[in-house]
DNA sequence: AACAGAACCGCAGAAGCTTCGGTATCGTGG
DNA sequence: CCACGATACCGAAGCTTCTGCGGTTCTGTT
């Protein structure tokens, strides 16, 4: 993957899905994906390269967007968020071009997780984790039912939730 | 928190919802969860210890449980997986027993980021990435349509996906 | 075969990691 | 009220790792 010119980044220079990626890249992102927080040194062992061009390669891994992000995985339960579900949402009709809004100000709930857009009958998950079930009650309460661009919500309570191959680096 | 004692780890003394965490600890969370590759001296510099002592907090944290691993977040679509979607599964009524057993399958699929185990209609979720709509229709047809312990599914194409607060530390 | 461009490597100064001994704080029992 | 042990914290220092740089190799083109 060539680097980016020397200069101010382009930031976007070429889209995530544009991006060639080799063994090497993909022998990083792998490992990566399973322990962020490893060291170039090993990581530069582990994929086969001296680390200067291992160090080379992460950064334009990162600066190019494949890389998002580096994120601890905490255990919500150790937060007190004993409990966790998936709930489904429709807007009405006519409040489907404040989509955007509605979800920007769910996103910074601390409860919120993940937010999926989605087709179909639903316009959107979210992936909630509270305290009890009178705190996700109280969520969806407040903040969905209450909501008049909100048409409807079907509340899913998550026994488990793993990671699974895909996350680790196909 | 406290150190676990010097000899073989107790791999699991307490749970992670039992461990009792300070204000220290909560502010190394929400650092870790936002950015996992932070040096050790500048995640001590901004919750404000000693780097020794952030140290021994944050393996103390990894090893009871509560910070469950370190993930690289990539963009599925440099991988070539263009496409995302939650599919939601039922089962036979008499196949619930091997539940574990079906998923336990599924997730070692490339495809397969992210199982979550749910109450009510459905039995999990699955969120899943591939190339394009025909390797999706594929995904649903080899793995989950021809398995007779599976009594229907419902798929839902995600249009995109946002970590939100709660993901970046409460 | 000569060349240009890109990617890679080893090196070494700079930076960070991690262990250790010493100190402060807290709770308990004499 | 003080001695004591347990706990957690800090600073220092040796050791490891990081990372920019110049030189080299590789690849594809003319």
């Amino acid at each position: 993957m060539p680097l980016p010119p020397a200069g101010a980044q382009p930031e976007r220079a070429l889209r995530p899905q544009d991006v060639r990626l080799d063994d090497t890249d993909h022998a990083i992102l792998r490992v990566l994906a399973d322990d962020a927080r490893i060291s170039n040194k090993e990581l530069a062992e582990r994929v086969g390269v001296a680390q200067s061009t291992c160090l080379a390669r992460v950064r334009a891994l990162r600066e190019s967007g494949v890389i998002r992000g580096y994120h601890a995985d905490i255990d919500p339960r150790a937060l007190g968020h004993d409990l966790e579900a998936m709930i489904a949402i429709r807007l009405q009709p006519h409040a489907r071009g404040a989509l955007r809004d509605v979800v920007a100000t769910l996103s910074r709930r601390p409860e919120v997780l993940d937010v999926y857009f989605v087709a179909g009958a639903n316009d959107f998950l979210l992936h909630v984790a509270t305290g009890r079930t009178d705190e996700l009650r109280r969520f969806v309460a407040d903040h969905l039912n209450r909501d008049p661009a909100i048409a409807g919500t079907e509340t899913a309570l998550i026994f488990e939730h793993t990671r699974a191959a895909g996350r680790r680096g196909s």
